[in-house]
This record gives structure tokens, sequence and C-alpha cells, in this order.
DNA sequence: TCGCCGCATGTTTGCGCAAACATGGGTGCC
DNA sequence: GGCACCCATGTTTGCGCAAACATGCGGCGA
């Protein structure tokens, strides 16, 4: 690299220096320290004083430093967000979610991304983040344990969406009371049962969905059909649906994500099978297009506002108390946050059925 | 490799003090500068050497503080991101890619959003991101304008999307050629002129989709429709479909994004007209469900690996040369990144025509 | 009146690292 | 065989900031 050739100790003749805290004392005609503690606006300095930095500071154009801040504090104000693929709304609708709140309590946030579910390529991601000094990490969907392989220890974690792990603190949607609110209403309309679509099994709200819908099913006494998954995709829901859209026994089916559902509802169309009249259909995610979905979507909105706001809470409490007294992680709680089911047009009681509970 | 519990020199007081050079310099019986030429990899050390360097950092698990070398280098290996709401997916995809191209070469990204398209939550999106040590700013969609105005000047800046300033390289998909290409197939069915229904006028992207179907459009010598604008959402492109699905003239749309389509399909759908027996509709975007909609949309691939490597990489050269020669930002040309029409079953030849050019 | 205290501010120090310069032993070249 | 040079490594310094401690001054209670 060329340039800052000069040994002047000073470097007078660089192109632009930043201005650092030493150029606007001596301008103000105080002590750096003093600069300090304006900047931070935390000792307590004679109004004047700071009339005068602040002054001084707009003039020069100072910026802090926050690599040197970091190095004399000891952090970074930056939290780590390990995501999976953006294309997935739900991934992007966390990050987002989460890059607000941490906004909102002045932390900035260092995204790394991991491109495949494999260990190898969340290793690597958990590597690129540990290299940089954040303070903290937020797991989206991300086994925690996957997370002690590559992190520092010490490091404060929570983990959004993924397996419980007693030493961290964990958010989730709560993935089976969607769930079961999308087939109790299923079975409310009257239907004698609820077939499912569910998500990849490696895949821990996938799961979660596809456990309550056994579990409502089984405590309704209801027969239970037999499961197919499907890896999220509109294409996995068609190409699975035209299977299913053979089982004329079949008059409901919750769909684990609503771009499956995408697709059952374009195999049901192809079997001539009508939504609802002939079968009701129950998605999850409520993505912006599914209330334009032919028919209009029933799903399931989940609260991404209430997922960033919970999990950067949690992690920033977790830096507080004295910078981790090692011993104290003890806040391995889960922290579920309420989903709510869209009645849309995509479900109706069974053709025949005369009056629907409720 | 989970443990290193404590075993270092310090770390008696303070909870744990993270190891730094010194301690693996001491372990290992050298001085600090030759880890530091060990952990950069860059001067030549005696491979024995560098050895005995490795093993010590392994066994207090040292880790580098990115704070400490930026201070000292005066750079981060970090860029900055700005971005609109990520429940767009064009947002989603495009910062997907920018960080995985800054991975890719050793960067980090640090993202933040703007709620808003007003011109004060991008000012202090700006001014957010101005706060942190980053290297560069890649601005989706962002008016290099406002850049200006909280960017802290001879910060390198590259624009994806946004008009093109002379001071900044640009990164644009060549939504001018896939307008292009949309237009141009639908006319090569046999349509004698295609309707238009618009993005937000105050979009960048929005704004030259447009311009390109009134280019083409003139350049046929086809009557030119009266546009209408929509905001990107399912919505609009209902609400406004529903008055151009009255227009019995109208059998072929550009629409500017594919949730827009996704409104204007079902709007035509209820007016009764096929698609795409009496209407074709193109979208943009390409987004995974559009391949599903009631009828499998025909429209424009944007590339957005594309985009986020050529837009890094523009990036990493303005920060080569010399750190900013500060005169030397004259680098303001634009890059075009070609998208690619797919087509689908939503276009089709216009009723009663018979055989369509091409 | 004296002494103590609190307040505004200054001074010193060190965070962890890399750039610049220093050193000392070996090698090649004529 | 002497000198120059190179290579591996050590030493010094300073990046910009904030924590800890120091200073000096004015006010207030006894």
């Amino acid at each position: 690299m060329g340039a800052s050739r000069e040994g002047a100790p000073r470097a007078r003749s660089r192109p632009t220096r930043r201005a650092s805290m030493a150029d606007v004392a001596a301008l103000a005609g105080v002590s750096a320290q003093t600069v300090s503690r304006v900047v931070n606006g935390s000792a307590r300095v004679e109004p004047e004083t700071a009339l005068r930095v602040t002054q001084a500071m707009q003039k020069v154009g100072y910026r802090p430093s926050s690599a040197a801040r970091a190095l004399a504090t000891g952090h970074n104000r930056m939290i780590g967000v390990i995501s999976f693929d953006l294309k997935t709304y739900g991934n992007a609708r966390a990050l987002e979610a989460v890059v607000d709140a941490a906004q909102g309590r002045g932390y900035s946030v260092n995204v790394v991304t991991a491109s495949a579910r494999t260990r190898k390529a969340v290793a690597e991601a958990f590597e690129r983040l540990g290299r940089h000094d954040v303070d903290g990490v937020i797991l989206n969907q991300a086994d925690a344990l996957d997370a002690r392989l590559a992190l520092p220890s010490g490091m404060p974690v929570v983990v959004v969406d993924g397996d419980d792990d007693s030493r961290f603190p964990c958010v989730q949607t709560d993935h089976g009371a969607g769930a079961a609110a999308a087939v109790e209403h299923l079975l409310g309309l009257g239907h004698r049962t609820v077939f499912h679509l569910g998500g990849p099994a490696d895949s821990f709200p996938a799961r979660h969905r596809s456990e309550a819908w056994l579990r409502v099913l089984a405590a309704a006494g209801c027969p239970v059909p037999r499961v197919v998954y499907g890896d999220w995709t509109a294409e996995s829901g068609y190409r699975l649906g035209r299977s299913l859209a053979e089982r004329p026994e079949m008059t409901a089916v919750f769909v684990a994500n609503d771009q499956m559902a995408l697709g059952l509802l374009r195999a049901l169309r192809e079997a001539g099978r009508d939504v609802p009249g002939d079968v009701s259909v129950v998605g999850f995610d409520d993505i912006p297009e599914s209330a334009y979905f032919p028919p209009p979507l029933t799903t399931v909105d989940q609260d991404f506002g209430g997922i960033g706001d919970t999990s950067v809470r949690l992690l920033l409490d977790r830096l507080a108390p004295g910078e981790l007294p090692d011993g104290e992680g003890e806040s391995g709680g889960t922290t579920y946050i309420a989903p709510r089911l869209v009645v849309r047009d995509s479900t109706a009681a069974p053709a025949g059925h005369q009056a629907p509970r409720t």
C-alpha cells in the first residue's frame, strides 16, 4: 500500500487526517478529557465550556473513532447477527427487526450469513463473526450447539427460533400456539381432520409447527393423516400438493408456510378442487403476497417486531451486569412471542357441513 | 475445541481478559511483533517460530482485536450498507448479495436501515452509519445526494440502483434493458400496445422501468396508454388493476414488479378476464412465488449476485489506492448488470392473432 | 475563621496492535 | 577476505480514547 511516506512525527502532509479529540481540545482550549466528557454527555461540564467544545467539534468536523473507544472501553456497541438466506421472507424480516431494535438502542449490527444449513457453512459463519469485536450475538435459527463450536466462550448469545439451550436465552415465535390456532380454526369449521404439509425436518420452526398440529389432532381425537414434508419452497408445495390433491377425503390442510401453500393451491386448482369449497388451506408467515393468493390465504402472522425487540433486549441485558460475571449465564429461559391467526378466504366449512361450531 | 478455561497468566482480577498478542508472545518466547507477523501472514517468519506462535495462540485462545487493529491501521475491514425495508424482496436480496460478496473478500458488513423514504429517515440512517468506522459505504437505492448530507466527506461510496452521481461509482440492474425485453416480448407476441402499471415515482428502478416501457412503445409507433403508478404492493396492484381490468382494449400489461402483478392478476380474474387468454402480464423481479402465480408469471430476473459482487469490488477498489488520494474520486461511471426475461405462462399472443412474429 | 467537601477540569496511563526503525548474524560477490 | 546486503526478529512509538487519579477553587457548617 502506497501512501504515508513521510517520517515526520506528525502527519501534517497526509491527505486529511481525521480530527481527533486532541484537535478539538486544542481549538476549544480545554483538555482532551473534557472533550471526551462532552462527547459522552457523562460527567458534569460547565455549560459554557461544553458549548465551546461543541462548536469546536463542528468546526473541525469531529467524529469520534469507534475503534479507539472500543479499544479503551472494551466494547463496541455492535452486535452480530447470524442469519441464513435472506431470500426467505421470515429470515429477512427477523434480521430487519433485530437491526431496528438494535439501532433503537444505539447498537449497530454486523451481519454474517451462512449459505447453507450444513454444519460446515454454519461453522464458517460463526468463525467469520468471531473475528470481529461484537459485544454479543443473535443466532437466527442456528442451533445453539453450533455456536459453542466457534464463538468465543463467554460471548453473550441469544438464540432466535432455535433449540433451547439452558446456557442461552431463547426467543421464539410461539409456533406451537400458531399452529394450534390454525388447526383448531379448521376443526372448528367442522372438518373431520386436518392434513399437514410440513417444513423441512431440520428446521426448528417446522418441527414445532408439525408437533403442534399432531398434538391438537390427537387431543381432538381426529384421525391423523400421514405428513408430507417440503422444503419451504412453492415448488415443493406444488409437487407434494399434487399427490395430496388426489386424496378425496382431504378437506383441510395446514401448511407450514405460505410459499408451500401457494404451490399447494396451484396443485389443487389443477386437480379441479376448489378452495375453500372442497379444501380449506391455512398457511404460516403471512407474507405480503398471501392476501392476494387465489384465494386470499388464511395464515398465521408472526410478530417480527416483538422478536427483534425481545432478542435485542435480552442480549443487551446480558451485556450490562459487570461485563459477564462468568458464572452468571443462568438465564436460559425461553420467551415466546405470540403469533396471530389471520382468517381470509381459503378456509370454510367442509362441503355439506351445516352449522360450523363456534 | 470448546474448553479454554483459564490458564492465562493474567485473568486473576478481571473475569477473563482476552488474551492479547503480548500473552501469546510471552508464551511462545518471541516478541509481540513477531506474533503480529504470524497473524497477518505478512512478513517472513521462520516456519519453526511460526509454529510455536500458532500453538501458543491456540493454547491461550487468542483472537485478534479488530478494534486495536483498526486503531493502528486506520481501517476496519468493514463496510456499511444502507438499505430500505427488508420486507421488499429485492432489497433483501441485494443486501444478501452484498454481504456474501464482502465476506468473500474478508470484509464484514454493518447494516443500517432507513424506515421510510423520507429525507429525515434517510438522513438519520446515514448519521447512524457515520458514527461507525466503516471503510466505505454501499447505498442501496438511496440517492447519492442524500449521502453527501451526512456521510463524512472523503468516505468511499458506491451507489446501487440510485441516481448516478459523477462523484460515485454506480451499479444498477439494467432496468431499461429488462423493461425493454418485457415490452418487446409482448409486442413480439402480436399485441398492438402494452399498458403499464408502474412503481412509485420516487423510486429509481421504477422510473427507469417506466421510461424504457415508454421508449420501446414510442420506437415501435404504438399508442401509449396512460400509466398508473402503484407502490410496489400487491394491494396497489389489485386496486389499480380493477380499473385497468375494465379497459377492453387492454391485452398486455407490463407491471413494474411481481407483487403488483399478483394483485393485478387477481383483479383480472375477478373481472373475468383470462390470463393469458385475454390479457398478457409481465412482471419484474422474479420473486420465488412468481413461478406459482395463477398463472405462472413471465417476469424479469435480476442478477443480485452480480450486483453484490460488482458493488463490493468497486468499493474495495476505491479503498486500495493510497487511502483516497482526495482529489481522485473521478470514478463516477455506471456499471449495468443485465437482467434476464423469464417467460412463463402469463403471456401469449392476443386473442384472434394468427401467427405471432418471432 | 478554619477545614472539609464537591465540582470542574487537567494529567497520566494503558487498551492491543502495526508501522517504522534497529540489530545481529549469515551469505554472496568480487 | 572484506564488505554489502538480506533475513529473522526485537524495540519503540503512537493510533484515539476513557478510566483513574490529581488539582485547584469556592462555598458552607461549626
